[in-house]
DNA sequence: AGATATTTGCAACAAATAAATCATTTAAAT
DNA sequence: ATTTAAATGATTTATTTGTTGCAAATATCT
């Protein structure tokens, strides 16, 4: 939460060194990280009660090439003091400096884990909880996800079918997906998952589904995104990543965190409903028992 | 910890009624308000994407004199949130009422963000940056996935598809997955995604691409996943929950990874190719870019 | 399809900024 | 007390900032 740490003690150990002007705007920056993150030179050396010129060369006393890296020791300080790690997955800067690939292999996985340490925030913990109740008092649930967002969908259907409820994954061969909502009723519900860009078949067919007054719930990226207004319960999940790519991976831990909401619902009916699975999978030897011939 | 939380909230309401751009610009002032308060407007509108002159726009577009009031107000909110620290702690401490589903996925999700972190580890990062190096020189990357592992092979493959790659997703309607592997030849690789308990038809087609001399690399979930021994390359990750189910989470994840130190391989190729998906997905009105007309 | 209004990109502007330069003051040492 | 060195203040300069005006592009409506 203090800028850099290193540079906070360097300023305290050189203090003594300083001239008279020298510490008294190394005092203010001391007693004011977040204004010297947030103002301009200027303001601060009006604040700190110094002549701008003697911010500079405080920053040069420290060995700093300038001002601007002392202000922007401060701001990369404050960043992670306002938002932990959130701040952390940021756009990429740097062009030219050819990373390893483990480095960003890592720097990624940091992300993404950051990511998901970071919905459980209340909030979240609590759109989560809504949503699984929402979903656990329905008749049918469907599930809806095109293009990327289909991995998700398809996954917690995958689940939700093993748990035996009456899950309808709303896709299919042929432009035939819409087809499982004609007999939707209100009192189903509709779990749609889309984060930008928003595919426009997603939309629409949610908005069908609202319009027969079937109860949606989704999972998305943002408070603006076109599914909350539509929504009765949202759960958003980051998807920013340094990379080209929007991440999924949140959305479908999010996915999975409320399947395992549902199952907690009724561990009895749970385990009953894996147990049904399991035999009915090991009659059609889907599953490989022993280990097959490895050369 | 908001920017003021009502100009937030004011931003949200009027969403809608922003152009494109203006949306844009205000998605990017919601998601990083840390940013706000600390760059310049025109280094915002860079990471944002949009114009400088967009920046001032979207001020005087929720009533504000300027941008420099914006960024007053974000700074502000940000100078509380580097003390207010407390007031976060206490509110996840309060609301006793049915704290059962919250703790759950609270523990869920923080046990996902430790195995997210732990796949950081040297041992996978050498591994991750072997397999990609290995799919980088593919003539074809054929992707398999049954079952649970359906989700990610599908989103690798879709990424792939983006990137321009020729990826080839094993699976299809009638049980003619395995046709795509009819003309494979040494010069693929087959990345096969597995995890207890492993479906037999992954292992069969696996091995059938072995014998066809296609080189092997895989996602599984232990040292002796049969995936294994068949595997010129090998990316362990962890699936274990305290849940009922494994989770993919952290296969999704490595999936992701890779597909993006495959993309990073060759910058100017990739953006080449994310470029025509994108051209090509306009001219199918795949995604809305507009938020539809509510009523 | 044409006309109109809106949105968007671009470029120019004045204001403000950080840094560099120079002159003046202050303190220290001989 | 005089010289010398450092520190401080004022001034200047090259950038960078936020803003605005205008033309091209886009969307919207008859």
């Amino acid at each position: 939460m203090q800028p850099s740490d290193s540079l906070r003690e360097q300023i305290i150990a050189q203090y003594d060194a300083m001239s008279a002007q020298l510490q008294q705007a190394a005092r203010y920056v001391l007693e004011h990280p977040e204004e010297v993150a947030l103002v301009s030179m200027r303001e601060v050396a009006r604040l700190a009660g110094v002549q701008p010129a003697t911010m500079t060369r405080l920053a040069k006393f420290l060995g700093l090439p300038g001002y601007d890296e002392l202000r922007a020791q401060h701001a990369a300080a404050l960043r992670q003091g306002s938002d932990g790690f959130a701040a952390k997955v940021r756009q990429r800067v740097d062009e030219g400096s050819e990373r390893g690939a483990c480095d960003t292999a890592s720097h990624m996985l940091q992300g993404l884990s950051a990511q998901l340490a970071k919905l459980c925030e209340p909030d979240s913990l609590r759109q989560l909880e809504a949503t699984a109740t929402r979903l656990r008092s329905a008749r049918k649930v469907y599930v809806l996800g095109l293009r990327s967002c289909h991995a998700v969908a398809w996954h917690f259907h995958y689940v939700m079918t093993l748990l035996g409820e009456r899950s309808v994954h709303l896709d299919g061969p042929g432009g035939t997906g819409g087809d499982g909502l004609i007999r939707a009723t209100s009192e189903d519900v509709l779990l749609v998952i889309s984060i930008k860009p928003y595919a426009t078949g997603t939309l629409e067919l949610a908005q069908l589904a609202k319009d027969k007054g079937v109860g949606i719930v989704s999972i998305t990226d943002s408070e603006v995104s076109p599914l909350v207004g539509m929504s009765a319960q949202t759960i958003l999940c980051p998807t920013e990543t340094d990379s080209f790519f929007h991440t999924l991976t949140p959305a479908l831990a999010v996915s999975e965190v409320l399947c395992s909401l549902l199952a907690e619902f009724d561990r009895p009916k749970t385990l009953d409903a894996l147990q049904q699975a399991d035999d009915h999978l090991s009659h059609l030897n889907t599953y490989a028992t022993a280990i097959p011939r490895r050369q």
